[in-house]
DNA sequence: AAATATTTTTAGTCTTGACTAAAAATTTAT
DNA sequence: ATAAATTTTTAGTCAAGACTAAAAATATTT
């Protein structure tokens, strides 16, 4: 069974809703993922169904099958191996690989992967701090909660981000915030849930909205 | 300006066609190279010359514009760097590289292209002997002839292939013609027009059909 | 120079994946 | 529990890129 560029997408951001909420997706959350209407969705959800990628009723939502987690799951990986190979290899920053790899995660060949993912070694992490699923689909979960979620004088290591957009990892760097950066909670503001952390023994405060967006191992 | 994928695809195809032939380019012609309808080409090729990278009388075929050149040598670019990674850094041999290549040929990124290029270290030619522009589309043309022309007792060497499907070079590492393969020409057959040749000292005959698929240097 | 054959274009249709507007179903509020 | 608001689906369009069948233009024969 081959899978279109834009079934791919509807799997991928399907996949992903999924992981965050346990329940059924509905139609409008998919809408809101992937920037386009509920109707679209509607008539793509069916096709989808067809296929046997997902399970669904209508006013319901959707839920995937395991067939369709195996393919999501799949495009993931190849999103993910193609971002190591391009900061690794091309000199791309962790702000830069999104939109490539977007593109390059459709390349149909089982081959051009698998080569991939041994030329990279074999790695268990992208640039982001998220896990590589390997050929069957499996990889590890790491413990990991918001850096909004720390209590004053905690210490914990960035350990991935939440959001992987240019404008934020741009953000992230100004700050000198990077996978494996050290970070201490000094205090927190109740008022707009600020924090107040600790960077190479710089004093900073960040947004509530910022830490919630990073993740650390603590 | 923005092209798609399959307008990419015929600027390449007309692009190749015009360096065999040299005159305007025919519907036909297009149309048994990209193996789809007449009809569909002069669909394509109208929306084309409203883009201005080809001009196109009714009736009398096209001619790609400079813009046109600079598009298809920009994708004629990208497949070939894509086949030397391919086989330079993830073990495809010269017969697995077309089809993943035609698919990595449209990806859209000018710092992905220039920093697989620098990774590679500058190419000038694919695994097939195929010249690869550079950023502003120069490439050398480099000296050779067809097998197939050269006269009893001479001496050359493979520096290409004229057939780049899978079946064709599949049947040259049978017979260990490679790149850089030297090749003397014991004797001609005028019935049938095969090829007696001498590789490694030892002695094989070849079809005029291969014969004309093989470029030499001598 | 007609007649015939070939090539090319036009006209109309189809599929994919999107859209808008309106109808139907479901939730939330009163 | 009914009204109002929201979500979802249906119905009808649209654009891209392909197709078939037929018409028009060009080439080739005789």
């Amino acid at each position: 069974m081959m899978f279109t560029l834009s079934e791919e997408n509807y799997l991928k951001a399907i996949f992903h809703l999924q992981t965050v909420s346990g329940k059924g997706i509905s139609t409008n959350a998919i809408a809101k993922k992937l920037e386009t209407k509920a109707s679209s969705v509607t008539d793509m959800i069916k096709k989808l169904a067809d296929k046997e990628v997902l399970t669904y009723i209508k006013y319901q939502g959707v839920s995937l099958t395991d067939l369709g987690r195996k393919i999501a799951l799949g495009v993931i990986r190849k999103h993910r191996l193609w971002e190591v190979f391009l900061v690794e290899k091309l000199n791309f920053s962790w702000d830069e690989v999104h939109d490539v790899a977007e593109q390059l995660e459709h390349i149909k060949s089982t081959k051009l992967i698998n080569e991939l993912d041994t030329f990279l070694e074999f790695p268990k992490m992208d640039p982001h701090g998220d896990p590589i699923p390997d050929k069957e689909g499996k990889f590890q979960k790491i413990e990991k909660k918001l850096l909004s979620t720390l209590k004053e004088n905690q210490l914990g290591v960035c350990v991935g981000v939440n959001d992987s957009s240019s404008e934020f990892l741009k953000y992230l760097d100004r700050y000198q915030i990077s996978l494996g950066q050290k970070i201490r909670v000094v205090s927190k503001e109740s008022f707009d849930g600020s924090v107040t952390i600790l960077i190479n023994n710089k004093e900073m405060s960040i947004s509530q909205k910022i830490a919630n967006n990073i993740y650390i191992q603590s």
